[in-house]
DNA sequence: TTTAAGTTGAAAGGTTATTGAAAGTTTTGA
DNA sequence: TCAAAACTTTCAATAACCTTTCAACTTAAA
């Protein structure tokens, strides 16, 4: 799970990355509206904790822009109690939610769990796919009740497919969602971890079908 | 969903087709009314955005041109503010729509996915004929809930079909949609295509029927 | 610090599905 | 009945994907 932090505060965005961090979150930092754009161009975020009170208030002009060109990601908001009246009312829409300053890293953690199990996993925060179950609270792939024991690499690659589930998912995707500092991952390479993905959940009734020229699509292959 | 975009803005023209890109659409890019034209006569497109205030005042004439031409295909008109008065009232008729700049990606997202609804299918996303379902979001097609696995080539003739619905589609223009650069495509591979679609889709009760000369028609063959 | 073990992705060769031309057959409508 | 149009099958070239191997790199252990 890749987090975008957009936050000009250096204390609380380190807090708050150590604790993702240790949640088993993948955090990437930006402290100005224009570099967090810059990334989502050239990365796959699955959420995105946005300050509006960036110094050059350009956290409100991002937010729109976001919304507008559909990222359909979701997007958490963090605002100082004083600015937030009449703003959140029509920021606060859709899939987001948002926090006022001062908070505790606890709460919003919480938040976060629940943002992340609308967007993602339906009901629960366990997304189950056959015998596999993607743990999307403590970033975890269990395999009939034990833990998979992935490679990061191996875990992203699984975990998208988990995530998107039901949709194709182009190589192209993947490579975003796997590549930190946008320098794109050849499509071989991708070749080769869902080939050692299909090995790993063989043995589990999960396979991954090919669709030539389009993407892998995970799916189960015993019938319920 | 091939969409042609008529955009000097490089900015602007970056912006639409990235997001226009991840909803899965094909965007095709001019930047002047003159290679617009161009492009019109050699590829198939579904859908025109057409920004007015090109620089050689071209946008107009473009405008009037396809109208009078019988591209029955819907256009996206995008205005300067102070532009708009009495232009827009004579221009945006029929399938047509505009937006006046400044604007937000998402309002023109969303009202381009009303056009291609209104111009294309029914009411939501999904474009359904007999047990078939064109899910234009994820650029899907389910057959009876099952992902129905075709190549990229006859998922573009399928959705063709699908997307002109009850519309008797020549093959030219199944050539056009196909070949993104102009190089036309032998009838007689159109024909291998319709072939191979009609073998799929056969169980799911729905047929292909040819109309001599003038093209094909997808259709239900059950009752219901 | 050194050693060992695991991870990563480039390279290369093998395999399979897709594509569209070719050519023969069948259908259609004038 | 005849020619044009459409249907169908076959097949070689190609593009996409799979698989294995290996060297560079990272991380963990000794």
């Amino acid at each position: 799970m890749n987090i975008l932090l957009i936050e000009d505060d250096e204390v609380l965005a380190d807090g708050l990355t150590h604790t993702l961090s240790n949640s088993g979150y993948h955090v990437t930092g930006a402290t100005t509206a224009a570099y967090a754009e810059h990334l989502l161009k050239a990365q796959g975020f699955d959420l995105i904790i946005l300050d509006l009170g960036l110094p050059d208030m350009g956290g409100l002009q991002l937010l729109r822009r976001l919304r507008s060109q559909k990222y359909s990601l979701p997007i958490m908001i963090l605002t100082a109690h004083d600015d937030m009246n009449d703003r959140i009312e029509g920021i606060s829409q859709g899939a987001d939610d948002y926090m006022t300053k001062p908070f505790e890293l606890r709460e919003l953690e919480a938040r976060l769990h629940a943002l992340i199990r609308r967007c993602y996993g339906g009901f629960s925060h366990i997304i189950e796919i056959g015998g596999l179950q993607l743990d999307t609270s403590n970033q975890q792939i269990l395999a009939k009740g034990e833990l998979l024991s992935l490679s990061a690499r191996e875990f992203a690659v699984l975990e998208i497919l988990m995530m998107q589930n039901d949709k194709v998912i182009s190589k192209d995707k993947i490579a975003k969602h796997l590549s930190l500092h946008g320098d794109a991952l050849a499509d071989n390479a991708i070749e080769v971890y869902i080939h050692r993905i299909r090995k790993r959940i063989k043995p589990y009734g999960v396979g991954i079908r090919t669709f030539r020229g389009l993407g892998y699509l995970l799916e189960n292959k015993v019938d319920e």
